[in-house]
DNA sequence: TTTTGAGTTGTTCGA
DNA sequence: GTCGAACAACTCAAA
């Protein structure tokens, strides 16, 4: 037992199941509460103002519960570095916790603040709470990190069915220690220099909301979610990214919740266990970026780092409006910038499209994604646009090639989904909708095809094919 | 060490 | 409309 402990919240905006803070509750005799609104990610250009209001949401619920409880959040804007240190001192505190987070830059951050406060007698407590198991959990038989997912996965179910490691409830919180201040409240959006998001994104911040939505995709839509997800004109995914993100949720909640409901009713079983797929390809890009921080910048394959892209800024810059006249894409696109979130089958299309239709670099489309999205989780994020580009972990060939026209057909069979975001094709019925330049008059205000699909595909092959060709 | 089986989500062409 | 082959061969992981 120790005196005075501080926890510091990042990416674990919840009370229920946190790691770390159950174990400084579980320590500590009185307890300081800390979210740092930190410049060195807030200024950088990879922050929208989406994932600004979604944070800022979640902030305003946990602060609200944990006063419920007797408890508060101090809020502070600068450099943690500094910050965090100083907060210790204050407080007297002997002891610092927080969860870890394996960004590169959150990594260095951590590193030198763990150690200049342990120069000062502090005992800092991290935990693995973002994921269920963390880059060593994992490893093949012979101590490597798998860079297959299918084998991946089996020996990451083999162990959690071995562990399995359950959510926690909610600890009882020691009471803040007695000292002068006040409360401090959440900033808005502009106060942190963002504007104020006019869109409607995809889901409410904050730990109650996340576990109902929790709930309720679990009871509807977890048992069609096999077939429902690959359609964005059905509401068929869980849309829970943003509170993974945030860690208004936790995996292991997400994972306790799909057990339930599979033992609940065994019909849930098969759409359940896909989405549960997911969440281990969440730790699976988790793990490769841990262990192979280059591919931030860099191909995971090395050979397609001499991939000659074409990168012309009219074709990527009619790509974030959602103006190429291809529908299905420009409708994806609309639906980022008004929501802060894009379906997966669209983040697939779309991506598919700038690195092989558009010839454009996938770093500018992966960049482009994490200033917008709510979700935009460092490693999936990156693991997905590596997939799309074909330089990724994907063994599958770079000859897949996504015919946006095919794709829009066999996935808004309707057009609803495009109707619902591309204004312009609001008169053009299921047949034409997906290929409106033959029907120019009824799309009159809709761009024209930037490029023609069939010959861009046979350039993207050229260019792919040349780098792995050996000795070329 | 060698062998074996497999690898998220595709498209096009021709029979 | 449906089906199989071609797109190309390579690397991973386990036995």
């Amino acid at each position: 037992m120790v005196g005075r402990g501080l926890h510091w919240f990042r990416n674990d905006l919840r009370v229920a199941d946190n790691l770390a803070l159950a174990e400084a509750a579980r320590r500590c005799e009185r307890l300081s509460l800390l979210f740092v609104f930190d410049d060195g990610l807030l200024g950088g250009a990879d922050m929208g103002s989406a994932r600004v209001t979604f944070l800022l949401e979640s902030l305003t619920a946990l602060q609200r519960r944990l006063e419920s409880s007797g408890q508060t959040l101090r809020l502070l804007r600068g450099d943690p570095r500094k910050l965090v240190p100083r907060m210790l001192d204050e407080i007297g505190a002997e002891l610092l916790s927080f969860n870890r987070d394996t960004t590169p830059y959150a990594l260095a951050r951590d590193r030198e603040i763990s150690e200049r406060v342990r120069g000062s007698g502090v005992e800092v407590v991290s935990e693995n709470d973002r994921v269920v198991f963390s880059g060593d959990a994992v490893l093949t038989k012979t101590g490597r990190p798998y860079t297959v997912f299918t084998p991946y996965r089996n020996a990451w179910m083999e162990r959690y069915t071995r562990l399995r490691p359950h959510a926690a409830r909610a600890p009882r919180l020691p009471p803040p220690p007695r000292l002068p201040g006040g409360k401090t409240s959440v900033p808005s959006a502009e106060e942190l220099g963002f504007e104020t998001f006019s869109g409607s994104l995809p889901a409410r911040g904050g730990e109650e909301p996340g576990r109902r939505r929790l709930v309720r995709f679990l009871e509807t839509a977890g048992a069609t979610y096999h077939e429902d997800r690959d359609r964005p004109d059905r509401d068929g995914t869980s849309r829970l990214s943003p509170h993974l993100h945030f860690g208004t949720l936790s995996v292991r909640q997400c994972l306790d919740a799909a057990q339930s409901a599979i033992d609940d009713d065994s019909r849930r079983r098969t759409g359940v266990r896909k989405w549960v797929d997911e969440l281990i390809w969440r730790e699976f890009y988790a793990q490769v970026l841990e262990h192979h921080p280059r591919v931030r910048r860099r191909s995971f394959k090395p050979e397609f780092d001499a991939l000659e892209w074409e990168d012309r800024d009219e074709h990527f810059e009619a790509w974030c409006a959602g103006e190429t006249g291809f529908p299905i894409v420009d409708a994806g696109m609309r639906q980022l910038r008004a929501t802060g979130w894009m379906h997966n089958r669209l983040r697939m299309i779309v991506a598919s499209f700038l690195t092989k239709d558009l010839l454009v670099d996938w770093r500018r489309g992966e960049a482009h994604f994490s200033r917008l999205l709510v979700d935009a989780d460092a490693a999936s994020n990156n693991g997905g646009w590596q997939w799309a580009a074909s330089t990724g972990t994907d063994a599958q060939p770079y000859f897949r090639i996504f015919n946006p026209t095919r794709q829009g057909e066999r996935y808004d069979p309707e057009g609803e989904f495009v109707r619902r975001w591309v204004g312009e094709l609001e008169g053009l019925g299921p047949r034409e909708i997906h290929a409106p330049s033959a029907s120019p008059l009824l799309a009159a205000d809709y761009p024209a095809p930037i490029v023609d699909h069939a010959e861009r595909r046979e350039e993207a092959l050229r260019r792919y094919k040349r780098v792995r060709a050996p000795g070329r």
